[in-house]
DNA sequence: TAGATTGTTAATCGATTAACAATC
DNA sequence: TAGATTGTTAATCGATTAACAATC
């Protein structure tokens, strides 16, 4: 429950932070000013110092920020510190590569349920979890506290399934799926990634220039 | 080659708009009015035509859009019209699904290669391609004129193969990887695809309300 | 023609950058 | 203490929204 409303710009910016934090974290570097992380970065120090502001004060004038106390509070700003249940709800080639995706475990994202419309698909394991049928799913949210469901299935299914997810209690919809799912907003958060439209991002960068 | 530079934010809303203007294209629909669009897509219709007029007077007073003419104008500017080659270079999960994606081919994208440093996977073909090893990449790129690297390989060996890329003519690259590469921009453009840094914006959203 | 809707200029809003007093 | 660097206010810049004349 955030007092101020910070603006999306902020909160795209802080996981990239947590990165760089995190390289220097392994590279056993101790302190880093707002200027230095900047020119790592490539953006303006004031910029870093007024995000990281948005959350409190974090530093120490006249030395900088302790990386490994910034890292811990831009993870418990992120929501690092709870761990997230996941459901992967389309076993295709997608929700399959996510599912033996072992960077999510890491950052205790536990994917805990697959689940797919295939019979052939149905009862075949990936990476030690069954795949159930997609049925089941909204059970199974409910019994098991999923916080998220990744959505990698057909876009026909998709607006239909969704709505009935956060009937479930589903907290947050990571949405492969090209379109825009029109979900209270008080109920779910959404994110997207459109992959498609990422390339046609590229494309015109390309052809532009 | 733009006149004017046109901003990021417009760029990333033009695959949105696309994405609008196909749909509506599927149910026959000829005309659109700004206004419309922007209630169907939750933007304002001022920004629907300021964004568009970047790039010419696509509408026509009284009338509005022409949907399908202004479908084709937009994947126009989007680069879509001329096909873009890519080869793939990483063919762990992430790679063959992107490998099996199909969607990508109906834009114009064609892979045309698959390369990866596991001397297991070479030789095996995905969707009838032929994974070759990845020291063949630079030449293959050169050869066949390919415009597009997509990076689905582990982050160590990014930055080097990156850079061998942009020495072989090299025009974009689909960075999977979560390092942030940096690169000549005069010489190759770059779209990141931060999936970790996507699910940590999710797990904010979650946690923060 | 009258009505509708664009293209475009002007006004507003928000985000980024600069500056500097506070302070470690 | 002197130097460094933050936290924060003020200035600037850019993007979004509003308004309306042009025109189909």
């Amino acid at each position: 429950m955030s007092e101020r409303k910070i603006s999306t710009a902020v909160i795209k910016r802080l996981p990239r932070y947590y990165r760089y934090l995190g390289d220097l974290l392994e590279k056993d570097v101790v302190r880093i000013s707002s200027k230095e992380l900047s020119e790592r970065m490539g953006v303006t120090a004031s910029q870093i110092r007024q995000d990281l502001n948005n959350f409190g004060g974090f530093g120490q004038q006249g030395y900088g920020y302790n990386v490994g106390y910034l890292y811990y509070e831009i993870g418990k700003i992120l929501g690092l510190e709870e761990k997230h249940s996941l459901v992967i709800i389309g076993v295709g080639n997608l929700g399959q590569a996510l599912a033996n995706y072992t960077k999510f475990d890491k950052r205790g994202f536990d994917i805990e349920g697959l689940f797919d419309v295939n019979p052939r698909l149905v009862g075949m394991t990936v990476r030690g979890i069954e795949i159930r049928d997609i049925d089941e799913v909204y059970d199974f949210v409910r019994e098991n506290n999923i916080h998220i469901a990744v959505l990698t299935l057909p876009r026909l299914k998709a607006p239909q399934i969704a709505n009935e997810l956060v009937e479930s209690g589903i907290k947050g919809i990571w949405n492969f799926t090209p379109i825009d799912l029109k979900l209270d907003e008080e109920k779910v958060q959404v994110e997207n990634v459109h992959l498609l439209d990422s390339l046609m991002t590229l494309s015109y960068k390309i052809s532009n220039q």
